[in-house]
DNA sequence: CGAGAAATTGAAAAGATTCAACTCTCGTGG
DNA sequence: CCACGAGAGTTGAATCTTTTCAATTTCTCG
C-alpha cells in the first residue's frame, strides 16, 4: 500500500478531465498495490469484486481455450482501466489479467462504481470510452484474422507493440518489454514456428534485429509496409 | 411512423425490467421506422446521431476492407439495442448496419441518451449490459479464429444461426433468414468455395439439407458435435 | 423461357502446421 | 568461475488444410 498524489495521475487517461477534488475523493477510497511480474491481478471466471487502474508497468489480458490453448487478447500500459465489470453488468472476470512486467495498479471495491457514477461521472464516460474502443479494436483483429495472412498479422501485432512499449534505441526501437516467439502466436493465432521463420525473414531483410524475448525495430517504415501492405 | 403499445414492447431484452411509465416516456420520444430488406440503418464512419432498438426483423451489421472485402461481425434480432454511440462516447457509427429482412426498428435522437441516464437508469445498465455481452462474444470469435479450423468455425456459425433465427420444421429446424455460401464466408473467415464443399459433405451425411440461400438443420446435435468437438 | 446469381466440384498451388532434430543463451549451483 | 540444464529459438522435411483458378451446373425470378 503507497502513497499516491493527485498531480501524479492527473494526466493518465482514465482520469482525464477530472477535477482535483475529484481525483482526491478517488484516491480516498483507493487501495494501491504491487503486482511482480507474473501475478495474476484476476483469473478468468472469478467473481469480479474491484476495478483496477494501471499506474505503471505492463499487463497482458489472455484466455485459455478448453484444450489449454492460450490466446492473449490485448496488453494493457499505464492509465488504462481493466477488470470493469461494473461498467458492463458482469458478475465475473472475463479474462486472466497477468502482469508482464513489475506493476503497481489502484483498484477499488465494485460499490465504488455507483458512487462514482454520480460523483465523479466524467471518470465513468472515461471508462465507457476505452470500452468502446476495446470493442472497435476487437473488431479490427477479428477482420484481420478473418483477411490477412500470417506475416501481416505479426507485422501488426509488433508494430501495436512497438506503439504501446517501444523505447528508442540507437538504431532503432526496441521493445521494453520481454516478447517470445510463442507470445507472438498467442497474439496472432500462429505456431511459434511459424513467428520464428518470419522473423528469421526479416532479420535477413535487415529489418529486425531478433534474439532472446527481445525484438528491435530496425526500419519501423518498411515494416508498417508489411503490416497495412502499400 | 407507426404507433407502437408499451405492452408491446415491455417484455423486449433492451426494455427488460423498465416500468410501464418509463416505456411511456420512452415511446413518448421515439419515432418507429420501417426498414426494407437492404436498406442500411446506418453506413460506417458515418455520424452518429440516433440509436436503436429493433422490434422486428433481422438485421447485420458487417465491415469493409480497404481492399473491398466484407466481414459479418455480428446479427441482430428483434429486442436488441444497437448503434449506441453515445453509449461509448463515439460520434461516429462504427460499422454498417444492414437490415436482412424487412425491419422495424424504434429510434432515438442521441441527446435522448443523457435524458434516459437520469429517467431511465434500467435502460442504460441494459445497454451497458448488451455491450459487455457483445466484447465477450468479439473475443470468443477471436478466439475461435486463432484456435479452429474451418470446419468447426462454420458449424459454430450455423449453430448461431439456428439459435438467432431458427424456425421448426417437420425434419429439422431451418434458418428463417436467406443465407448464401457467401454469407457464411463473410462470417467465419474463409471462401464461399470452402464452405460449399463443407456443406456438400455434411449433406452426404445427413446433416443438413441445403440449397439456394437455404440452410435446414436436420441433425442439430451432430452439428453441435463438430462445432464443440466432443 | 432466358439471364444472371448462386452453387458445385476438380485440379493445382500456396500457406501454414506438425514433427523432429538441433543450437543457442542464460542463470544457477557446485 | 565454469559447467550444465532448461527454456527459447531455429530450421528442414513432410504433410495437411485451405485457397485459388477454372469450368460447369442449378436455381429462381422476371
Amino acid at each position: 500500500m503507497l502513497k499516491v498524489d493527485p498531480t501524479l495521475i492527473k494526466d493518465l487517461k482514465a482520469f482525464s478531465g477530472l477535477e482535483m477534488a475529484e481525483l482526491e475523493l478517488m484516491l480516498g477510497e483507493a487501495q494501491s498495490s504491487y503486482f511482480a511480474k507474473g501475478d495474476a491481478f484476476f483469473r478468468e471466471g472469478e467473481r469480479a469484486t474491484r476495478f483496477f487502474v494501471l499506474l505503471d508497468g505492463y499487463l497482458q489480458v489472455v484466455r485459455t481455450t478448453e484444450n489449454g490453448e492460450q490466446v492473449i487478447m490485448r496488453h494493457f500500459a499505464p492509465g488504462e482501466v481493466f477488470g470493469i465489470a461494473p461498467a458492463l453488468q458482469r458478475e465475473t472476470y472475463p479474462a486472466n489479467a497477468i502482469a508482464v512486467a513489475d506493476c503497481v495498479a489502484l483498484h477499488w471495491p465494485n460499490k465504488c462504481w455507483e458512487d462514482f457514477a454520480s460523483r465523479v461521472p466524467r471518470f465513468l464516460k472515461n471508462a465507457h470510452g476505452a470500452v468502446g474502443e476495446r470493442l472497435n479494436a476487437s473488431q479490427d483483429r477479428i477482420i484481420e484474422m478473418a483477411t490477412e495472412q500470417v506475416e501481416r498479422r505479426v507485422a501488426r501485432a509488433v508494430v501495436r507493440l512497438v506503439n504501446q512499449a517501444g523505447k528508442k534505441t540507437e538504431h532503432g526501437i526496441r521493445i521494453d518489454i520481454p516478447v517470445s516467439r510463442q507470445d507472438i502466436a498467442e497474439m496472432t493465432g500462429t505456431t511459434l514456428h511459424t513467428v520464428s521463420r518470419i522473423f528469421s525473414a526479416w532479420a535477413s531483410l535487415g529489418l529486425v534485429e531478433v534474439g532472446r524475448q527481445k525484438i528491435e525495430v530496425l526500419s519501423a517504415h518498411k515494416l508498417v509496409t508489411i503490416a497495412e501492405g502499400h
